[in-house]
DNA sequence: ATTTTATAGTTGAGCCATCAACTATTATAG
DNA sequence: CTATAATAGTTGATGGCTCAACTATAAAAT
């Protein structure tokens, strides 16, 4: 419920980013758990790359999620408990880790799959696609802005 | 360092959300601590709806800034502590906390609007008007979108 | 007037973010 | 080869978010 007062208040960028991206992860975890599927969007943000590539260290992992480390290692520790994935020392770097998926996280992949496209659906929907595209472009822009995060 | 690689990954739209998220957070209790102030983004977002009003309860404050009524708890919690807002029963309505600004969190209000004036500037850097305004509409239609948290 | 229901706020648990300090390992400089 | 610096990852502290369960008070229902 968001009367027009707060909504006015909100037109602030900083508020309306905050809040829609909170409204999103409610949503991706609520409609997980609907399906039965126990998972946090920031596990699964984590999920996807170690998935697409078969592997990742954490560094890379970090990367890919625009992550910090301190938090890689943390959602690792959470998905490592779950029995989702495991570290696996490097052999040729003894500083890092690979990541791997075991089955049970393979299969929670492919199952939060469509929880995934059910909730952009819902995010998107009656919003124009060329809206979209400026939106993805605002945020880079963003993004690259305050890239310089020690500048 | 955001390579071509991750980028590409995060063009999903709910990793750029939320990245974008992160780095505007950051950015601004990175600038609020070299003007010598010690505030979170999520601090100044309480103190604003508050100074508006003269006083707000916690209700009226989670609505304005669409926070949940226990993040607001604590956030007026941590506030309390820093001697930067009180909490006064209402005399009408026991249930309710009217929260008012203490002197120092005046004071604080007021340094910190240039900060946040600065952030903005940073934020909205080489990005046209006009996108900014497609930007905020999309964000508030992802929000109404996605509104109804328990339907 | 008494039950029932709704509202305002608090508390505890689990998860995530950032900062700073730390260990261990690898790379580089001299 | 050794001292120094850089890199990968961990840990502890502090702050915030969500859920669920709870207390206290007020409003509605009968």
């Amino acid at each position: 419920m968001v009367d027009k007062e707060s909504l006015q208040f909100h037109m602030n960028l900083g508020m309306l980013v905050n809040s829609a991206h909170r409204a999103m992860t409610k949503r991706f975890v609520q409609n997980a758990h609907e399906s039965g599927l126990d998972i946090s969007l920031d596990q699964w943000m984590v999920l996807g790359p170690i998935w697409q590539r078969g592997d990742a260290s954490q560094k890379e992992l970090g990367d890919m999620c625009l992550k910090d480390k301190t938090s890689v290692t943390r959602i690792i520790d959470t998905l490592e408990k779950k029995n989702l994935v495991v570290r696996v020392p490097d052999q040729l770097d003894h500083r890092v880790n690979r990541v791997i998926l075991t089955n049970a996280g393979k299969q929670l992949f492919y199952d939060v799959l469509p929880v995934m496209e059910k909730t952009r659906e819902e995010v998107k929907k009656n919003i124009p696609d060329e809206d979209i595209e400026i939106f993805k472009n605002v945020l880079s822009s963003i993004i690259h802005n305050l890239e310089n995060d020690k500048g």
